[in-house]
DNA sequence: CGGGCTATTGAAGCGTATCAATCAGCGTGG
DNA sequence: CCACGCTGATTGATACGCTTCAATAGCCCG
């Protein structure tokens, strides 16, 4: 199944009897208020698996939307079979285990990059983020990668302003620790980058 | 098992063997910053069991500490021993999911929170976060509940300064939402917490 | 070559942090 | 039973990080 960037595919609220995989392009999961503010909660990439926590909780509303960043395809699994299926062996259960485990790691990462980071730090993190979930799947080359977000995702996701991020990004820019041009990240001083992520 | 008030009796890091049930006071489980700045991820009431997550992933390093907000008495259980049996019947397995699904859902909301909320709307939003947890135990009378957890405690969970959380306080008492003394919280305005803790 | 995003830049304002006192409540020991 | 001492609450003044608003520039696509 496809869906053109930019799409909100799956709403809050929504009963699901499907669960997803992210077969190719990016997609994110994000909250809204009342007044139209957004907090992005996670970035999906290539080979996540969309709705972990519904695989974990089937017959719950949707506690949050899932909007596609990029043009994606998905592969649509029916949930009951899946769930079936993930706890039918040893290494099924143990692999959504650590899925699982990741997820809920990245998301305190996030609460302390919020709650307690400046701006610089956790635009940091973000790009670190990015780059170890692209490196395990062998998508980093010479600490360049693929980061087809827009400031104002990261803004979103960081509980930050478009016009803030643009500043940071430009003192990392400027300061030589990335080069980030359109939807290609580089990581030029890497020793910086993580400093820069654990300290400010 | 019984610790004072104020002792951090779990340390990121430690692999556990035991799993433990808070059996009365509070706790917190918190990150910290290599220069000291904190960040609480969430706070434990009497009856919740601490560490659920460990639950899910046995023989990983605890990625965050806990410590004793009052005295508390915590009564622990083999981690194996609780895995076989949470997992054996479809009633343990539900309510675990049922704790899990709420604390994902807990840790979405404070995501949003801290990302794009004011310091009042944080304040309240913690604050019904508590009530609706005391509510569930039967520990609400006429909207007062204990509150226990001094303003560092609260600035620390919501990514604010003590003096700002006060600030903060004092604001919603004097617009007649709380009456705040010490460790007893009382809601006065209802409506009116939940439109602060909605729209700001 | 034009239109629509997204990025960039500048100026000004605000919310929250910081620093530094002072105050209040409570447990303790005499 | 009261003075002391500690911890946490409160208050004031000032600083700053980030937001807001508004305008301009740049890029990609058709």
């Amino acid at each position: 199944m496809n869906f053109a960037a930019h799409k909100t595919f799956l709403r809050e609220g929504d009963i699901l009897t499907k669960m997803f995989t992210l077969y190719s392009g990016w997609a994110f999961c994000f909250k809204l208020l009342p007044d139209g503010r957004r907090q992005i909660l996670s970035f999906l990439l290539p080979g996540d698996s969309i709705l972990l926590e519904s695989l974990c909780f089937p017959d719950e509303p949707l506690p949050y939307s899932v909007k596609s960043l990029t043009d994606i395809s998905v592969c649509a699994f029916a949930l009951n079979e899946m769930i079936e299926l993930t706890s039918s062996t040893e290494a099924q259960n143990k692999s959504v285990a650590k899925a699982m485990r990741r997820h809920c790691a990245a998301m305190n990462r996030r609460l302390v990059d919020i709650g307690r980071r400046s701006a610089i730090g956790r635009v940091a993190q973000l790009i670190l983020e990015i780059e170890d979930r692209l490196g395990e799947r062998d998508q980093v080359r010479d600490g360049a990668f693929h980061f087809p977000m827009r400031q104002e995702h990261m803004a979103d996701a960081l509980g930050l302003t478009t016009v803030y991020v643009n500043r940071t990004l430009d003192r990392l820019r400027k300061e030589g620790v990335i080069d980030f041009k359109r939807d290609r990240m580089k990581i030029i001083n890497r020793a910086l980058l993580l400093q820069t992520a654990e300290e400010e």
